[in-house]
DNA sequence: CTGTTAGCGCCTTCAA
DNA sequence: TTGAAGGCGCTAACAG
């Protein structure tokens, strides 16, 4: 076991602790002769440095908290790696704390308090770990605000929003224009949209980009094309049906997850549409599902792994004192596949 | 900031750090007025416990060190979230290490020297931050004898084998003999077998509890029922119409992974082969996709969940010399969807 | 029941 | 170019 320290090396090497440790950090000019010594020494000994203490001395451990609400929630992982890359290229670790929250509360986060005790102990064990800052990770996009208190310490959010403190999140309204540009550029003009959930910040966000876009292309705008989902796969499919049961259907329908898409998918077949002829259906997430769909569909990729580099880069200045101007938000992208053609009769 | 220690506390409570430390951490029996007026102090200045230092003091973190092959393989974040629930409950924290093979080197795992490097970066950064242990998570069930070297210390794999360590892994062989037995059950007997890379592991276990089976029910055996594919959906549409062109084709068929099953449901579909009613399809590895196919896929679940807990589990007890006895390896279930039947004519 | 004190392994100021 | 020495914040003998 590693028990040998740098005052075990020091003395093999006939030198003071402290030219060990200038050796090993490159903090000052150390004679050749005297620094291959003591590397001989390290060699010999196969001494491997304390960052225990190293952190105790310096106060600064280099490492980062993450606290994602749910490590099983499609987008967390892809979060995390965009995270690890940056740590990776700035040596900085990082202590993942899993709330669970998914399978502790489920996905009602209207009750704060159901939660907000997993949140908190969460940065409190960090806290006591001295960690150099902390990123959130949050499972759903919502208001972030007072949920927790770091004493200070830096932290960035993503995947959700917060009043006070950094968030880092894609650009919600643009991407649904961007999609709604793809569908007039195919010739589509009667566009329906299936959203989520109203108290959802990415519903209203999408919402607007729908309008800006009817607005801007001067689509037909029909209340009746406007239909409010819950996210499920049963939303979709129910939603649909209503949709082409309308006198004048729309020719597409732009759907603000892939789950509901799917259920998008089955109400088209049964109803005998077939997607893309005579519906064409744009998702959003590309879920690794949306892939193997049949057809499979075109949806708006969510920068995930971007959203989690740019975080760890920001919290990384923060921690440094460096403020940096506001962040660009990373941008969603479309992923073109088979769900989507031009309208039929054009 | 948090720059006030126990001494600070001491002081202000007329007590020694010491007393300080044994009301903090209930190791001694102190006086209960004594204990409140210390507990006064530390809820007044707003204290919190430097675990840096302790564990310095303790050498003992209560850390452990988890390395992922990959975070964003499907598999990872499953077997993170049972690792964080035996976490949770023995107060053991994690750092995080992602490997992120998938991205700098694919799914080529043939050439370790490829690869080595980062897990030996990895595994010295993690020794030098002190943890207890280690838990290495593979991205592909392989031998992972000789890797890395953690020179002593606790470590457990999961989602891979090893000849000199324990490594948790669910039983493919069992497995796939149950499957089998499922859709004997239902009447099957012409069953083929659409499997992974033969140089896997798991491939050679599942087709050994195929063989079982077919020996067990006294099944018709037909080498041409047995299939070699690569994983990938390609293989699956490929094999699938080599089985069904056969002039006794097959009335069900079990692939060994949901991505092939894509495969297989889509040459059935296009060769007008009705899933489940002319054809039974039982996948594996209950990827998300699966419930989301048309027909829904029957598939066997890896205990995912299961393999972090254990893993964790074992570690602590390694971490505390406790060696236990051999542990149960984790089991698969069948999810019974909609892609089996009972074959016609029957 | 409580206090004193010697480190844990390292960095860094100060002095040589 | 090198060394001596004082902590970082905490725990655990040891002593009373």
């Amino acid at each position: 076991m590693s028990n040998i320290s740098i005052k075990d090396i020091a003395a093999r090497a006939n030198v003071s602790t402290a030219t060990v440790s200038y050796v090993l950090n490159g903090t000052r000019n150390v004679r050749p002769k005297t620094r291959q010594r003591v590397l001989d020494v390290i060699e010999e000994l196969n001494y491997k440095p304390n960052d225990i203490a190293k952190s105790l001395k310096r106060r600064r451990t280099d490492t980062i908290g993450v606290i994602a609400e749910d490590v099983t929630v499609f987008n967390t992982p892809e979060i995390i790696d965009g995270i690890n890359e940056y740590g990776d290229r700035h040596d900085l670790h990082i202590i993942l704390t899993n709330l669970r929250l998914d399978k502790r509360i489920g996905r009602d986060f209207s009750n704060t308090e159901k939660y907000r005790k997993y949140a908190v102990n969460a940065v409190s064990d960090l806290l006591s770990k001295q960690v150099d800052g902390i990123i959130y990770i949050g499972v759903h996009t919502r208001d972030l605000t007072g949920l927790i208190d770091v004493g200070g310490k830096p932290i960035v959010y993503t995947y959700g929003y917060t009043h006070n403190d950094i968030a880092i999140q894609y650009n919600d309204e643009k991407a649904s224009y961007e999609a709604m540009s793809y569908l007039v550029e195919k010739g589509h003009r009667k566009i329906a949209i299936i959203s989520g959930l109203m108290d959802s910040i990415p519903s209203r966000l999408r919402l607007n980009g729908y309008y800006k876009a009817v607005t801007d292309y001067e689509l037909p705008f029909d209340p009746q094309y406007i239909k409010m989902g819950d996210w499920e796969r049963e939303s979709g499919d129910r939603l649909t049906r209503e949709l082409l049961e309308l006198p004048d259907p729309p020719s597409a329908i732009l759907v603000m997850n892939d789950v509901m898409a799917v259920g998008v998918l089955r109400a088209a077949k049964e109803l005998g549409v077939q997607v893309p002829d005579n519906l064409s259906v744009i998702g959003f997430d590309n879920r690794e599902f949306s892939d193997y769909l049949t057809p499979r569909i075109t949806t708006m990729d969510l920068p995930l792994h971007e959203m989690g580099y740019k975080a760890m880069e920001i919290l990384h200045d923060l921690m440094q004192g460096r403020l940096r101007a506001r962040p660009e938000m990373p941008m969603c992208r479309l992923i073109e596949r088979d769900s989507v053609s031009s309208p039929p009769h054009n």
